[in-house]
DNA sequence: CCAACATGTTGACAGTGTCCACTTTGGGTG
DNA sequence: CACCCAAAGTGGACACTGTCAACATGTTGG
């Protein structure tokens, strides 16, 4: 008997890269503890210690698909900015882009709950996402791309500058809040319709707080 | 050698307290994943198979677990409510009390953060929280003692009964979003002060915006 | 050309949840 | 009172996990 021709060379040459996809495709499947180095390894087609040579431990693994999942999430967000019809009256576009940044973040959570979780599971051990990760297109995160949008509202008038401060807290805090209790959450047997008021009623509280 | 006498009977007779409350014990130092079965027989001095007499899985330990957590979290609110010196004016009276409740669902989040995130960690397989259980001293969970809040704001006229539908939802989501992005997120390395300036914020514009 | 080095493999260990067969105990029935 | 049986606890096994140490295999720079 021959021996069996190895599907690929004794070096993989993309492992990292191979790992951190298929802890990706894990983590959407069933969110952040479904990240496991055997399984990715498993996926890679390669020996279950090989991910040592990458990643100092599970958690580094699970930071670097952490990363990948926050940069989905800003993703969709720019996406529903960008894909949003312009208004002659700026303040008019100024306040539509902060109700659809909100709609997309809770979109993201209830569409990706896997992803959505694993954005936010980043190991204590390790420290928190640097510069530059963790972002969209446009290179910003999530937080910044909120912070663009309560810019916009004090430039238009929208809103007095004195409001400004602290804003993001509580705009960030209410989408965020209700994606969770939506998702994990006592929330999370809503029936659709009542999740789209719960919505609304969150955006509009915002809105008008603000 | 006289055989040792044991330290207690065979049958334990309180075993599936004994368990639960190890959970919650384990809980409260390193959160649900800490919850595990073999750590919690061991606490109660008796063999790792022994739970399975009490609870037909992990999930349905960590479910009675979870679920002493959320009265903890409905106890320190009724506790910070009572504790308010009550005003002449029933609307100031109000207002205050929902400010307290904030203030204290942020504050259980951020002094107990094991407790907090296992409250609301219930495993997906089990059903919620049945009525009457996850409830303070008043048989009242969270959302309940929120919704009276809610009730009062619209009896003293602080509030418009029109505003009244969907107020929980806002109002839930932006404190539990805010005490999730301090305890998990990526407020996680927010200095006190500037949390306490977030909490304030918070609680500010859903005040205004309800 | 070969030696150092990065990368991948094999085997082991402790810890976990869960299944199975077994033992101990106490309460009710003949 | 004697018995027996169901409830409760035990011990051993299995598959799975993360991690460590020792080893094998390519690659590459001097």
């Amino acid at each position: 008997m021959l021996a069996a021709i190895p599907p690929r060379p004794y070096h993989h040459g993309q492992l990292r890269e191979a790992l951190v996809n298929a802890g990706v495709a894990l983590a959407r499947a069933d969110g952040p503890e479904a990240v496991v180095l055997r399984a990715a390894t498993r996926a890679a087609g390669v020996s279950h210690n090989a991910a040592y040579r990458h990643f100092a431990d599970r958690d580094e693994l699970l930071r670097a698909v952490c990363e990948r999942c926050m940069s989905q999430l800003a993703l969709l967000m720019e996406q529903r900015i960008d894909a949003l019809p312009s208004d002659t009256d700026p303040m008019v576009t100024a306040w539509a882009r902060l109700d659809a940044l909100g709609r997309a973040y809770v979109e993201f959570a209830t569409t990706e709950p896997g992803w959505f979780q694993t954005a936010f599971a980043v190991p204590r051990t390790t420290r928190a996402f640097a510069a530059g990760e963790g972002t969209g297109a446009s290179g910003l995160g999530p937080y910044e791309l909120l912070g663009s949008r309560l810019d916009e509202l004090v430039e238009t008038g929208a809103i007095p500058p004195e409001r400004r401060p602290g804003a993001e807290y509580a705009a960030w805090s209410a989408v965020h809040g209700l994606s969770t209790l939506l998702n994990d959450g006592p929330l999370r047997d809503l029936p659709d319709a009542e999740r789209e008021r719960a919505l609304g009623a969150v955006l509009d509280v915002v809105a008008r707080g603000l």
